[in-house]
DNA sequence: CTCTTTCATTACGAATACCATAAACGATAA
DNA sequence: TTATCGTTTATGGTATTCGTAATGAAAGAG
C-alpha cells in the first residue's frame, strides 16, 4: 500500500468503512475476523488492533450488540448485530454521505448549470 | 448537541467533513476561522483545537498549501489551497464516498432487483 | 497422537489525533 | 481606554489508531 493510501486511510477512509460495518451488521451478524478480510477485499488495510477495539466501542455506544458462545472458548467468534440505536446512526450517516456526494460533485440538476 | 450526534461526530462525521474541507480548498482559498463557521452552519460542532491541527496536518501531508501575510502579524489569516496531490486525494475520497452510498442504499439498477 | 495451519480474539505500548479552553495579536468600534 | 471581533497558536488530558505478539480452539496432515 502506497503512502497516499495510508494517509488517506487514517484521515478519511476510516470513517467511511465504519459506515460499511454498521451497514453489514444491519444485514446479518458480522464477525470481526470476517470483517477484517471483507475490508481487505475492498482495498482497505485494517489491523486487528484497530478493528476489534472499534467493534467494542460501537457496542459500548449502543450501536451494536454482540453474542458469543463462551462454551466454545474465550476466543470463539463474537457475532455483532445492529441495534435500533445503530440503525438510526446508520441512517444519519448515510444521509450525510449522500449530502457529501451531492455537494462535492457537480450535479446536472443544480442551478448555475447550463 | 445531543449524545448521539457527539459520538457520530468523532467516529464517523469527522472523516466526512475533511472531504468537505478539501473540496472547499479546491474552489478557492479557505481560512480556518471561516471554515469553523461554515462547518457549524452545516450542523457540525468543531473546536479550533481540532480544526487547526488538522489543517496543518493536511499541509504536512502535501494536500494543502498555505500563505499568510506575516506583515499583518502572527495571527493574520492563513489561506489554504488544494495542491495537485490534494486534488488526487479528493478525487479518490469522492470516489469512495460514492461507492459507500452505492453499497449502502439499495439501487434501482442493481441486479437482484424487482 | 503430535504438528501445523486456520479461524478468531485479546493484550499492549508507542505514536497520533481529538477536544475544550486559554492565550495572544491586530484591527476596529465605542 | 476599553471592549469586541476575527484569527491563530498553545497546552494538556483523554481517546484512537496501529503493528505486533500472545492466546485458544478446531481441523487436517502425517
Amino acid at each position: 500500500m502506497n503512502d497516499r493510501q495510508k494517509l488517506m486511510q487514517r484521515e478519511i477512509l476510516l470513517g467511511f468503512w465504519k459506515v460499511h460495518i454498521l451497514h453489514h451488521a444491519g444485514e446479518g451478524p458480522v464477525v470481526g475476523h470476517w470483517m477484517l478480510q471483507e475490508l481487505r477485499h475492498h482495498g482497505y488495510d485494517v489491523s486487528p488492533g484497530t478493528l476489534y477495539p472499534l467493534l467494542k466501542r460501537m457496542e459500548k455506544n449502543g450501536w451494536l450488540s454482540s453474542e458469543q458462545d463462551l462454551k466454545k472458548g474465550p476466543k470463539s467468534p463474537k457475532r455483532y448485530l445492529l441495534t435500533n440505536e445503530g440503525r438510526q446512526v446508520l441512517a444519519l450517516a448515510k444521509q450525510q454521505a449522500r449530502e457529501l456526494c451531492r455537494e462535492t460533485t457537480p450535479s446536472d440538476t443544480e442551478d448555475g448549470e447550463q
